[in-house]
DNA sequence: TTGAAAGCGCTAACAG
DNA sequence: CTGTTAGCGCTTTCAA
């Protein structure tokens, strides 16, 4: 079904078809019912291919994710669409697995899609990124990373400040040897500024900063057993893990080993990551607006199609305190 | 750019850029290095669009879920966007919120962007649905609730049979009076198909219904507190609940009333959240095939743009033993 | 108030 | 081996 087909129904010329589908210029009321009845029986819908070339201007945004089983994303997505949505845009999916040629791959894509921008939630940004996005000329804003570097606009968290915060607040309780679940650092809002604050809090306040309490695995909880291994020799009074699946995987590697939380040893997360509400003992952690990064992200995004300037969204956070830490 | 461009600066006609850029013909090789070295310097890529005008094929697939907070919906997008990927086809995302407007309008959406195929991942299918989908005459697949019924393919959950097996196996654990929460049977899978098959495992072992065992709220933990209030007047020794949520919601509300879990009393739940495993104490489920039914939805959707066929394909499921039940 | 015609970017006969 | 041309479905002047 056409725009023709219907001109040839309704005996009129595609302009006028044209014309009552925009509600543009003057069609005769009569023609126009006619027209509408036609239309309402056919179920005819307009092509927004042939649209999208006449006007070039497809309302597709495209969206690339790392993965999508984890919290963290999933809002961020559902943030993404609630808003464009309201804005009338739609969402290309690309789900990368974490694989560089992948997103390089997505954003050729997506270019030939022809959408009006790209939103990236990134767990790293790289040169290659850079210079591809350069020469393909999408407008984009990262999410989770800080692009600023290559003058993309970002949307990012308050990693250093809240584990710099978390990290006070556990010294606070009274802990003195505080264990640290890293990830690699290539990921440098969870892996690196995460450290940084862990570090610099226990540098203001005059901890020793001892190396055999910080260990370094990846984002798979079975990760964390070898990591905690390391740490336990040291005999710490608290454990901070960069995300709440470590911390919960942590806990449950404590309890196994004969330890409870928090009475022998306290635990915290980051995240807030729903299992932290309804876990046992609940989790102290830190709640990130990771569902308004993605509207936020969106809302830049579009609002950069008119004026475009880069710039760098810092969001906030908040410390949330459950039952998982004890004062020493 | 566009191939126009391409082919002045490279003093050929438009054919012969689009001979190499889709491979096809024959082209002078000095004339193809050309070519290629001015596409590589200017970062051109063709348009879809232009391309999905002429051969009406999009290569866009639209996907309809309910939301995204959930792990469910998260699995089985990811199946969806794995499969899709590997056959070259590209999601459209469509977030409803579990409006039915909003279930339709994006239907008509999809259909304006003219997408190969709709995969819908239903909380209910109704009349409404079948009617426009007749109508606009687009391929789709029902995931999670069977479609059967307006003859459309639907891949679907076995819930009467695992609901089933887990009662039965409450049952041969000693139990005779077990507790259940459900959800609205407008949703057919979750709420009424896990609640037949309660009924009938008991049925079947000649216990008696008591319906005062039986408390229907919906997905939103909030609403298992009167749903235990209830049941627990009756002095259940197990708890089914339709979702891992409400399992937790309900050992969670159980702990806070002083009972222990399972040695006071027993609770399971379906659908093997990730939380049920890393809970304590691990919650004994129902493992679905989630990530799998998207991949085998996306597969029946392409596979039906040859042979048009509509049928139903069951998942399978399994019964996950850990330790929130114990024997009476 | 309506229609004819051109053009968006690309591909595929067809002719050379 | 290469170019010309028509046409995919739609909107938008420009005329009438």
């Amino acid at each position: 079904m056409t725009i023709k087909e219907i001109a040839k129904l309704a005996e009129v010329s595609t302009s006028t078809v044209s014309r009552v589908l925009n509600n543009s210029g003057y069609v005769k009321q009569e023609v126009r019912e006619r027209i509408e009845k036609i239309i309402e029986e056919t179920g005819y819908m307009p092509s927004d291919v042939a649209k999208g070339l006449k006007d070039r201007k497809t309302n597709l945004i495209g969206v690339i994710i790392p993965r999508l089983n984890s919290r963290t994303t999933s809002l961020v997505v559902e943030g993404i669409t609630r808003f464009l949505d309201k804005k009338g845009y739609t969402t290309l999916l690309a789900n990368t697995g974490i694989r560089l040629e992948k997103e390089l791959e997505f954003i050729k894509v997506f270019k030939q899609k022809r959408v009006n921008g790209i939103l990236f939630v990134a767990t790293r940004v790289s040169k290659e990124h850079a210079e591809l996005l350069e020469k393909l000329d999408v407008p984009i804003v990262f999410i989770g990373q800080d692009a600023g570097e290559y003058g993309f606009p970002s949307v990012v968290h308050k990693d250093y400040n809240a584990a710099k915060d978390m990290t006070k607040y556990l010294i606070k309780k009274g802990h003195r040897k505080i264990g640290f679940i890293g990830v690699e650092e290539s990921d440098v809002a969870v892996g690196l500024e995460r450290k940084r604050g862990y570090i610099d809090a226990q540098f203001e306040n005059n901890i020793e900063i001892d190396q055999g309490l910080i260990a370094t695995g990846n984002f798979e909880v079975s990760s964390v057993e070898p990591s905690m291994e390391k740490i336990m020799q040291k005999k710490p009074s608290a454990i901070f893990a960069v995300t709440d699946s470590l911390a919960i995987g942590a806990i449950n590697y404590l309890i196994k080993n004969g330890y409870q939380v928090p009475e022998d040893i306290s635990v915290v997360g980051m995240g807030d990551s729903g299992i932290a509400e309804i876990y046992n003992p609940g989790l102290t952690t830190v709640k990130y607006e990771y569902l308004e990064s993605g509207e936020e992200a969106a809302k830049l995004l579009i609002e950069s199609f008119e004026n475009k300037v880069a710039l760098r969204k810092m969001m906030g956070y908040k410390l949330i305190e459950r039952d998982s830490v004890r004062s020493v």
